[in-house]
DNA sequence: AATATAGTGTGTATTCTTTACACTAAGTAA
DNA sequence: TTACTTAGTGTAAAGAATACACACTATATT
């Protein structure tokens, strides 16, 4: 049956843009290449997906043997396909992104050798990337930057506990905007899906903020009710 | 060069998932398949990417020749890469949407044979569909269903003058919820994205209705400042 | 000519949400 | 104890969303 197809080489790939914040920046993870094309550029990690992995589980895989990350939830947002993107033939990504929290340190290692390294780097501050990755980069940052609008993704990149400070300088990162204090405040905490911790910030040199938690359940429950529409 | 990807028989294909809107209904486009498998088969237009064609442009072309129609402008949604989606190897579909007007009757004449007939069918009783179509279009309706609530694309689907009934109609057959007159209309005048006619609906056996326009740029305007967040 | 029918077109009070805006409180460091 | 830095807080005003009911008008029917 497989004769049927009519074909070409070619060949699909994933590629992942990784968000994450720390130090107050907004971060996305890239490998150095250890392959040609493009040998010693900066790149998003992203390979080539297997005959017999759906794209879901390869862009997983994908991920891990560039940077030694596991079990964090992608999402894909838009395929890349044109002709030339590829300097070796015709190839079609699949583009994902994810938010994940940085615990200070999370060590990141390529487990092949395709990437001799991976690191993460501020969004502000990023070199030429391979291929067209620097639109593959636009395109998910335009993502998240759209979807914070409307639903509370700022969580997922955040510490588990967390300062009000914090969460609203995510939010003027991401959204390249200032925002006001008191207006802000009042809205997350609003929305109830923050838990007030009867803890406070630790190592700074001023007064301490509480911290706050992120309410999974309740946020359900909010997001739910957003999505109906009423009359 | 070419032979450092490694390969695999694998194929891209497209997928459309066009919805129109006629009488009351909300309709997609299907077609008759007319080659193996499913060969008989309702399915989504769609068919295999050519070699030095970018996806776009591909689902332009694929569009045409399975329906006769021209220049629909179509937004990638989603890509569907299960291994088995496809009884004859592995072919991962790139799916498209588009939101057309149907003026009465426009021609649905399939260009090539792959497809013997192109029809619309409402969606509110669609037949079953070939490969993983079904998937591909709850998804697509998701997407507009969930656009409309943000943006008002119901105008891409009325015909160029249309009463504020008619609209409001399209509105309740996407969110699937009865809305309240009055406040519909207020609020669709105030958003000042619609031109007032001097011209009245013909040929109803009641009190004709004031036919309206979209007032394209004055919604680019109203569009920008959406997307915009206030501090 | 009178009437039935079916959809058009309109206003207001209430509640909720969003915005704009500036000072005091608390903790740390010298 | 003072200087410094960030945390934390309230209110008034404007705007948006909701709930809700009846008179008007064009046509078709008798």
């Amino acid at each position: 049956m497989e004769t049927l197809l009519p074909k070409f080489d070619s060949v699909f790939s994933i590629d992942c843009v990784i968000f994450g914040f720390d130090d107050g920046e907004l971060k996305i993870l890239l490998i150095k290449r250890n392959e040609e094309p493009f040998k010693d550029w900066w790149a998003l990690p992203g390979y080539i997906v297997e005959k017999e992995q759906s794209i879901d589980l390869a862009a997983e895989r994908i991920l891990y043997e560039l940077s030694g990350l596991r079990d964090i939830y992608m999402e894909q947002f838009h395929t890349f396909g044109d002709v030339n993107r590829h300097p070796q033939g015709r190839v079609i990504t699949i583009a994902y992104y994810a938010m994940i929290r940085l615990n200070g340190t999370k060590e990141l290692k390529p487990v092949t050798n395709y990437a001799s390294k991976a690191v993460w780097i501020p969004v502000n501050d990023l070199p030429n990337l391979a291929f067209d990755h620097e639109k593959i980069f636009s395109r998910g940052f335009e993502k998240i930057r759209n979807k914070i609008s409307y639903q509370p993704i700022a969580f997922e990149l955040l510490p588990e506990k967390f300062t009000l400070t914090q969460l609203q300088q995510l939010y003027e990162v991401i959204l390249s905007k200032k925002l006001d204090k008191r207006n802000f405040r009042k809205k997350m905490l609003n929305y109830g899906i923050l838990k007030e911790l009867n803890e406070k910030q630790k190592g700074v040199s001023y007064r301490a903020a509480k911290l706050y938690k992120f309410d999974k359940r309740k946020y359900a429950k909010l997001f739910q009710k957003e999505l109906t529409f009423s009359s």
